[in-house]
DNA sequence: TTGAATATGATTATTTTTGATTATATTTGA
DNA sequence: TCAAATATAATCAAAAATAATCATATTCAA
């Protein structure tokens, strides 16, 4: 039994079943329990399933839906030092374009308090705006549940009847040659309008 | 039973319950009190759910203003009644609408399943169609917050830019001579343009 | 055959998970 | 408002799982 078998058994079960325990497995494929765990380990590493405490799990079952409030977000502080400076530049009585996106998301807590008017597809956004001074305008259209964020036609002709006094727009890269740049179509046409 | 199957269990039986309590728990999953305790914490830490004494609730019942809240609690039973017989005529491939308010809100876990196309206002039902089936198209305009929902004349211009197979509107009244009444304009416009 | 590389297993610390216990806080009902 | 009932926090201890380290086998090539 070498670990080609092994891994390939492993990762049949778990489909089979969800999960599997290293006891379990020690006996069946009549090996030691180190040995089942420094493979799963190796599975685990190579992103073929999510290691657990006396076990392992399928990827799908150990996944838990995004939800507007959970996202663990990297860069934290340089993003919080970033929407200091972006709040400190919004007056009372503005009028500003709220783009979507991890980083927009965290201004929130720095203009709760103004009484401003936000127009904005990011759902988080609203969220994080509910019940505070700030009057919202949401941009309507389709739906993208991954970014959690309206985009599409609709959505920019919905923007293209509105003035802004500022826009905050998120960008997933900045270079000399190129100057700011977007993963996606999506994301582009709906900065660029704003 | 590990950790991640119990927190699967949880939140599995927090969005469709609503609720769950401590002491039901333990039983269920055949574990300590303390323990579910734990592991309740560890998921309100992460944001996946509120923190009640003896139990949790899902966030999107706990999060929704008093308003709303105060709604969604009374007449459930009846409420999720007429859902069901709603749900039942709701077929794969179709397009709906879908009104705000909390009887509506609460149809959502009879629909995430279908592969439908949802048009709506209301934001507790985007949030509860998140990570769904369902496609969702969101009406644009001015954020109602007590309602939770979009309204406005450029809501209204944006339902009429679309069709539906068929409409569930909320209503707040109903009686022989007037036929169906809603409590105010905003409300009214939205459902007359559905 | 030798020796290096690899895989496996045993042993021991260390970490993680869980539950028991006691003190504190919250809820509920009179 | 108060007191009983209930739930929670805090602390500790035990059990289980894991990591780390080293030793032993196995394989493969020169």
């Amino acid at each position: 039994m070498n670990f080609q078998l092994r891994k390939k058994l492993i990762l049949q079960t778990l489909d089979l079943q969800g999960t599997v325990e290293v006891k379990e497995f020690a006996e069946l494929l009549q090996t030691s329990e180190i040995t089942v765990r420094r493979d799963l380990g190796v599975l685990a590493e190579e992103g073929l399933l999510f290691r657990t405490h006396g076990g392992a799990m399928k990827l799908s079952l150990a996944q838990t839906p995004v939800h507007f409030t959970n996202k663990a977000v990297s860069r934290a502080e340089e993003k919080d030092y970033i929407c200091r400076k972006a709040a400190a530049n919004i007056e009372d009585g503005e009028t500003i374009f709220l783009d979507c996106g991890s980083t927009l998301a965290r201004l929130c807590p720095y203009i709760k308090h103004k009484y401003i008017k936000v127009i904005t597809n990011s759902l988080p956004i609203v969220y994080e705006l509910m019940d505070t001074n700030v009057s919202i305008n949401l941009v309507g259209g389709e739906v993208d549940m991954q970014r959690q964020a309206v985009h599409g036609m609709i959505a920019l002709e919905h923007l293209a009847r509105y003035q802004a006094d500022k826009a905050f727009i998120g960008v997933d890269g900045v270079s000399l040659a190129k100057g700011l740049t977007a993963a996606s179509e999506k994301e582009a046409s709906i900065a660029t309008a704003m």
